[in-house]
RNA sequence: CGCGGCGUGGAGCAGCCCGGUUAGCUCGCCAGGCUCAUAACCUGGAGGUCAUAGGUUCAAAUCCUAUCGCCGCAACCA
């Protein structure tokens, strides 16, 4: 799935569509724990939407025209092009080891990129959204844009953001009428109580929106090489976030494949940091319906993680350098020492996806150990360590009994509703939520049931009816198994998988669905243990560390 | 009065939007059990006036107001 040509094998069908973005990186810098934090977060909402039986189409890629690119690359004495090559190729790398299944990666230097974008930004010109003008201000070379009069002033002619000089720049330029869209704007936000997501962050845009209004924006810039040129114009490129945001239709065929275009849009969600949602739900569906498009369905904003109560400074970094504990800023570099499944786990498990969250080393194994190698991967361990022992792994006579009379009698009766939860949480993407109960109310009560019950003790009296019902509770907490593993599948998916297979269950793991594991069939077979035994044992599936 | 977030047993958190069982979870501590399982698991226990002060209510960790404290936006992060 990951790394498919753009177009290449997206085709139009009857159904459900579900088109979902990331933002775009810059890739000045090697991705870090925090945009691989909204990459997770996208990820699991893309691998819920396929289970749920969505055709998804899920667009990540990286953001290179801007002179942040072109600078680095100067420095590292390389071409632009095949520095901003190189980073995409290095993102794609974590990205891959991080399970993330994105459907198209976008380059924005891309030559389809740039035509599409062209094509836009033309009509935006042609339906008189787009005049010239001339702007003076103070200009930031680092953040690529003007400061206000007010912030020059309070900084004392320094950016806010770099520290550095601000220059008095004057330039003709070419402005956005996003003025034009303050009504259109607060009425869509209005009529779309969803739009903004969550609701925190919306109230944040409507009374910015209310107080400071909507200014016309300088969507052009001059006397720059790298980037892309305004087709009206070409003494200009175009402002790298005018440009930016364009891979969201452009990645999806805008201007060349009308098909696919709108096949997929509008998007059901554009995953982005709290930071940037001004861009988002503001800029960005005013520019779409300047150009006659229609505004995306939902952009969600999530939190930042911080780094064991602070933010990730350079004095913090040089800090934990000293204890050798830099790797933690590698989220390759985390994914080797322990595994993909580990890092998914902890950041969906214990951030919140949309308020801030915290990473800590220490939190990191307390919440790993005690959840996945002591809970879950005992869980699984024991059984089918009971029954391979016992039975050779085959509990004959548990073929045609139906698992939801048996959960019933082990507590679950109201699977279905519990499942109904869990799944309004995954929709909200509050996974950490999602995990929580999983575990505390699926997986903590199978191990209980599992003492309480005892058929290691069954086993032994050698009496053929504690013979008989030691089976019947194998079979009960494998299929609370089973439950935990379809549940888990967006989140920890190759965990799960090796979780499912470790036994005969009649769905096929790729057509899993939430409902199947609220709604459990009778299975037509005896369970059997399908998992590879060495000495009559699994191998554990999660490696405690620490 | 710039905007926003947070303050829950020793540590870290969930619950708060949609008030109502003995305030839940992980770690740590104490005692016991089990020995199927990855020195894992289970049971019981100590430890909290849910920041403070008011208010609304039959009922508030949960809603409202005020105060205090910490933090973010705001030193090359999203």
């Amino acid at each position: 799935m990951a790394g498919r040509l753009p177009f290449g094998d997206l085709t139009v069908s009857d159904r459900k569509t579900w088109f979902q973005t990331t933002a775009i990186d810059y890739p000045n810098s090697r991705p870090h724990i925090g945009t691989a934090f909204e990459k997770l977060g996208a990820d699991v909402q893309a691998r819920y939407r396929r289970m749920e039986g969505f055709d998804v189409c899920f667009l990540m890629g990286n953001d290179e025209n801007t002179t942040k690119v072109s600078k680095r690359a100067v420095e590292l004495s390389q071409e632009t092009q095949a520095y901003a090559d190189d980073m995409a190729r290095q993102f794609r790398e974590v990205w891959d080891a991080l399970e993330i299944t994105y459907d198209v990666f976008i380059q924005t230097s891309s030559e389809r990129h740039k035509q599409c974008c062209r094509k836009f930004i033309q009509k935006v010109f042609d339906n008189g959204f787009i005049y010239k003008g001339s702007y003076a201000g103070w200009y930031c070379e680092g953040c690529e844009e003007f400061k206000s009069d007010k912030q020059h002033e309070e900084n004392n002619g320094l950016c806010p953001n770099h520290r550095t000089p601000l220059v008095r720049r004057s330039e003709p330029c070419y402005f956005f009428k996003l003025s034009a869209f303050s009504d259109r704007l607060l009425a869509h936000y209005e009529a779309n109580p969803d739009f903004i997501q969550p609701e925190i962050r919306k109230n944040e845009i409507v009374s910015l929106i209310k107080t400071e209004g909507l200014r016309d924006i300088n969507i052009s810039r001059a006397g720059e090489e790298w980037g892309i040129r305004i087709p009206f114009d070409p003494e200009f490129t175009i402002y790298v976030w005018f440009d930016a945001l364009l891979t969201y239709i452009t990645g999806i065929g805008y201007g060349d494949d009308e098909a696919t275009f709108k096949k997929n849009w509008p998007c059901d969600t554009h995953f982005i940091g709290k930071d940037i949602t001004r861009f988002h739900t503001a800029l960005w569906p005013a520019m779409l319906w300047a150009a006659g498009e229609e505004a995306p369905k939902r952009v969600f904003a999530h939190g930042f993680v911080y780094f064991e109560g602070g933010k990730i400074s350079k004095s913090r970094a040089d800090e934990l350098k000293k204890k050798g504990l830099e790797y933690l800023f590698e989220p390759m570099e985390i994914v080797r020492r322990f595994s993909a499944e580990a890092f998914r786990y902890y950041f969906l498990r214990e951030c919140p996806f949309p308020a801030d969250g915290d990473f800590s080393p220490d939190r990191f194994i307390e919440v790993y150990n005690s959840e996945l190698p002591n809970n879950l991967g005992n869980l699984l361990s024991r059984c089918v360590t009971v029954a391979a022992k016992n039975f050779q792994g085959v509990l004959e006579g548990t073929g045609g009994r139906n698992p939801i009379d048996e959960l019933a009698a082990l507590g679950f009766g109201d699977l279905p509703s519990l499942v109904g939860d869990i799944r309004a949480t995954v929709e909200r993407c509050q996974y950490n939520l999602t995990l929580q109960r999983i575990i505390q109310e699926v997986c903590t009560p199978a191990n209980r049931f599992l003492d309480q019950t005892a058929p290691w003790k069954l086993v032994k009296t050698g009496n053929a009816d504690d013979l008989a019902l030691a089976k019947q509770v194998i079979y009960r907490a494998v299929q609370v198994l089973r439950v935990a593993s379809i549940l888990l599948k967006p989140f920890i998916p190759k965990s799960a998988e090796t979780i499912y297979r470790s036994f005969n269950f009649p769905t096929p793991w790729a057509e899993v669905k939430y409902a199947d594991a609220a709604e459990l069939q009778a299975q037509p077979d005896d369970l059997r243990v399908t998992a590879e035994l060495v000495d009559g044992k699994v191998k554990p599936l999660f490696p405690r560390i620490g």
